[in-house]
DNA sequence: TAAAAAACTTAACCTGCATTATTTTTTGTG
DNA sequence: CACAAAAAATAATGCAGGTTAAGTTTTTTA
């Protein structure tokens, strides 16, 4: 729980009243290894905070290749934004690429909380707001770099990840076949 | 000015007070067609909103060669938001494509803005949400689409600009070079 | 309104990355 | 610990889209 506290400490500070109303809403969840936290097709009616271990989303195209959009190690908050602002079905899958344990916010527990302590508008704008400005250079970098260029720099972006995930994900969010990924590697030095 | 508090109206509302407030803040500024709103190495220390007119944003890689990330025509929002939020020297060209007007709002005063009237944290952090859903998708697109789907696509998205603008910019926005895009026009039909 | 600049076209040739298919290595699980 | 499944490596072949360069048309602006 300290985690999700100091996360948000970053952007706002709440008074020990707020701070409890906000833990009272959490939904600790346990994802194993290999399964999801939303499906292809679901409406994703939550937000999550990961505790331990890593998510990652995808899409599937329509010639079944997986893209990874978003990796989600301790730390960080996931969703599938378009559907848990629409309340639609949307066409991410979220799973789990080890054990992981997440906290949960319901949306109408979210709504909520904005209304009751409005600081949390200003924390979700922000973490918004960083959250575009990655998605906006990842996309010039898909625009403008080789995909040599873009493996060096998920190397630089996920030192941690770089040992831990299997290339063929590696090569699902840089955006290039697992095979072109291992002659590129063997090319090198 | 009708234009703005009707784009406001759509996410959250204000009395008269904070709307006569809000009013107070804004800059009308003229940009002519070629001219900048925003050059590269600047920081942008405003945010502006279009009333006539388009405004693009792009960057220009290391060989030269210009990506647009976004097309600004009436009724939409226009910043470079790394340079904004981190007040720090972005690499964003924001540009007049025909004779602009916007309104803008200083940094320092939506600041303030967020503390009077928080509304307006709401405000942002939702049209911050929808531009990360269609940031993210447009990297899905890019992943996933041919180079002629990415070019249907764009048409259907942005019908108004499709006669306005010159075939290499919506190269440069769809992410090809403009030689192949005028071989893949001759080619259909 | 004419000259200059920008945009567009065309075409030959090139290359980064995809495709397909087979083999080898690693990993996970009963 | 074995073996089934997943991942990685290898390699031949293919193609979407890039590059270069020349010529043509349209737009801008003096």
């Amino acid at each position: 729980m300290q985690l999700i506290l100091k996360n948000i400490a970053r952007h706002i500070s709440l008074t020990a009243d707020e701070e409890a109303y906000f833990l009272s809403i959490l939904h600790p969840k346990k994802i194993k290894r290999k399964h999801f936290f939303l499906q292809e097709g679901e409406i994703n009616r939550q937000t999550a905070f990961v505790l331990s271990g890593t998510l990652r989303a995808y899409t599937i195209d329509e010639n079944g290749f997986e893209h990874i959009l978003q990796f989600a190690p301790p730390d960080w908050w996931i969703a599938d934004m378009y559907s848990f602002i629409a309340e639609k079905p949307g066409n991410l899958n979220i799973e789990a690429i080890e054990d992981t344990e997440v906290l949960t916010i319901q949306k109408k527990d979210l709504e909520q909380l904005y209304i009751t302590v409005p600081k949390f508008e200003r924390f979700f704008r922000i973490i918004t707001e960083k959250s575009l400005v990655a998605m906006r250079q990842r996309l010039i970098d898909n625009l403008s770099l080789t995909a040599k260029k873009r493996y060096q720099k998920f190397c630089q972006q996920y030192p941690s990840l770089i040992n831990s995930l299997p290339q063929k994900q590696i090569a699902a969010y840089i955006g290039v076949t697992p095979e072109f990924l291992s002659k590129m590697l063997k090319e090198k030095n």
